[in-house]
DNA sequence: TAGCCATGCCAC
DNA sequence: AAACGTGGCATGGCTA
């Protein structure tokens, strides 16, 4: 069982399979690991063809083949979810450059991500007892393991054939933005061996305030017989005391959230919305660092539909509170480049509107051009809460937001704008940037005819089919094709950017922001990598907090 | 008791 | 909420 063939090998015996394994310029190659946490390998398998594998265990006396493969620069790896396996495979020292990842292709088409279920859509059949396998609720692969090995290292040569296979299948459909994002693989890899150092003695501090905080309101409000963590409480609790409230749109509950409570003049409401606050930065933002030196994070690469990553697992490092960030330290300096207006810019170019192009080589600010007209920079004393409503209001209008949107976000803020106001707001953005509004119609016939849109560069997103035959939710669709390629082309610049900088430390990322690490990437790497000009503005800060802008 | 769904809210 | 888009996490309440 160290090593072992399975699939179609017709009669070959070992050392000729052994051989055709050596003497292979393209494999399949999947590993198994004691579980998802705990990356130590049991062993791998490769394919020399979609036809079958050859495991062997991680003891296997045979090994030394597998890996003189897999160290091999001449031999294309051909990885289904690459970032994974090239952490299992980072002990042994394998080759990291020359690669393929046909999960990263997949996702770059909008094609299934789960192995079986991409290569069932490609015409493959999987037999039932691999698409039913699943790891123990409480088991891991490990105990899988030493109960059936033979199960595991079969599963392992199928994964990896069918890898290949599915890499085959694929490649005549390859577009531009799978580069981009097989370039990042290590960069993401980087970032999240590395994570970011804590300043543990300010988590503590937060937390230690934050509880004490919320264990007085809790106490408080429990008085008034309700827990502040079940909205159905609070809601009953409220519709007690007389006040009529809306509901939830499954309408099984009253709705409770910001927007209602906090046009409630009651104690009640105001202690719930105080508690949430203090709850929210507790649990979600400070309970997870507790004890910890570093902060670490996944850098999802298949996730996010636009083709943007999400960050998840342990935790979340692309919502942390702005003032939450001073607890995020460099080990030596950070340097932060956050991108200016950056979809404004994207789609400023894919709709080749002359105005908006022009209005950016002249240096405008369109969030502060709204900040300023729709009377926000006045009435918020706080620039960059205002800066913050000018973007959603400039979003809202630019994806397809109708007026209730402009005015209800204004209002969450404070400031009043007349149906008349926001109806103006609208008009004027199709009236001074005419090619938006021609790209708005243009990308609705493409969702329309062809039902699915691209990117840039090439990534592929596709309607949803049932919701777009339906009335009721077709505009909803729309909407989320018309914001795609903008969102999509945005995040591939970034992306871009991020593979030019390889060589300097990167070690959080959120959408359009880099930060680094001990060495300032020169502002120049970053030019000149789309067709349109991105530019960047660079803060210097100890922490993730304290960030001061550098004047250029 | 584990896992799913809804609700609410943090970021871009 | 039907009414800009993209995410992830904590929590309560319920079910398999
Ligand atoms: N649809 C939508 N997209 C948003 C929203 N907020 C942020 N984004 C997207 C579009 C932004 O260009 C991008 C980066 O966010 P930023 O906060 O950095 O804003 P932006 O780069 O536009 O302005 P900046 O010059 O950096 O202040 O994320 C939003 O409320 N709606
Ligand atoms: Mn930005």
């Amino acid at each position: 069982m160290s090593v072992e063939a399975y699939g179609d090998y017709g009669s070959r015996g070992l050392s000729e399979i052994l051989q055709e394994l050596t003497s292979a310029s393209i494999v399949g190659v999947d590993t198994e690991t004691h579980s998802l946490d705990d990356k130590t390998m049991i062993g791998l398998a490769i394919a020399p063809s979609p036809e079958y594998g050859v495991w062997f265990s991680e003891d296997s006396p045979y090994l030394h083949i597998a890996l003189s493969i897999l160290r091999n620069p001449k031999v294309t790896k051909v990885l289904y979810n690459s970032k994974f396996d090239f952490d299992v495979l980072e002990p042994f020292g394998i080759d990291e450059t020359n690669f393929e990842d046909p999960m990263i292709l997949a996702y770059t088409l909008h094609m299934p991500l789960k192995l079986y279920t991409l290569a069932q859509s490609l015409g493959e059949t999987i037999p039932q007892n691999y698409l039913d396998f699943k790891i123990p609720a409480k088991g891991t692969m490990l105990a899988v393991w030493n109960q059936d090995p033979n199960f595991v290292l079969r599963k392992c040569c199928i994964d990896a054939k069918l890898a290949l296979w599915c890499w085959f299948k694929l490649v005549p459909w390859i577009v531009p933005s799978y580069y981009i994002d097989k370039n990042i693989v290590h960069v993401l890899r980087n970032m999240e061996k590395a994570g970011v150092a804590l300043n543990q003695e300010s988590v503590n501090e937060y937390y230690e305030e934050l509880d004490e905080q919320t264990t007085y309101l809790r106490q408080l409000i429990s008085t008034k017989g309700c827990d502040p963590n079940s909205n159905q409480q609070v809601g009953i609790a409220l519709a007690q005391k007389g006040y009529r409230l809306p509901y939830t749109k499954t309408r099984r509950q009253l709705r409770v959230d910001e927007k209602i409570l906090s046009n409630i003049d009651d104690p009640l409401a105001i202690s719930v919305l105080l508690y949430r606050e203090k709850a929210k930065l507790q649990s979600t933002y400070a309970k997870p660092l507790l004890g910890l030196e570093r902060a670490h994070t996944t850098y999802n690469n298949t996730r996010v539909v636009t083709g943007r990553l999400s960050s998840s697992d342990p935790i979340n490092m692309q919502n942390i509170p702005h003032y939450f960030r001073g607890v995020y330290m460099a080990d030596e300096m950070f340097y932060s480049y956050d991108a200016s207006q950056i979809e404004l810019r994207a789609i400023a170019y894919l709709a080749n509107d002359k105005v908006m192009m022009r209005a950016f080589e002249d240096g405008e600010d369109i969030h502060k051009a709204t900040m300023d007209r729709m009377g926000i920079t006045g009435k918020l004393s706080d620039p960059v809460m205002a800066r913050r409503l000018a973007k959603t209001l400039n979003f809202a209008v630019v994806y397809l937001g109708e007026e209730e949107t402009i005015i209800e976000n204004a209002k969450k803020e404070g400031i009043r704008i007349s149906p008349q106001e926001a109806t103006d707001f609208r008009v004027r953005y199709s009236e001074v940037y005419p090619g938006i509004r021609d790209y708005v119609w243009s990308q609705r016939e493409q969702i329309t005819r062809r039902g699915y849109v691209t990117t840039l560069y090439g990534r592929v997103r596709k309607a949803d089919t049932k919701r777009m035959q339906n009335p009721h939710t077709r505009e909803s669709v729309i909407k989320e094709l018309f914001n795609m390629p903008v969102q999509g082309t945005a995040s591939e610049v970034i992306k871009m950017m991020m593979a030019k900088a390889h060589k300097y430390d990167l070690r959080i990322q959120v959408h359009d922001e880099m930060v680094y690490d001990g060495k300032c990437p020169p502002p120049s790497l970053f030019e000149g990598l789309a067709p349109f000009a991105t530019p960047l503005k660079l803060s210097i800060g100890q922490s993730w907090g304290d960030l001061q802008v550098v004047t250029a």
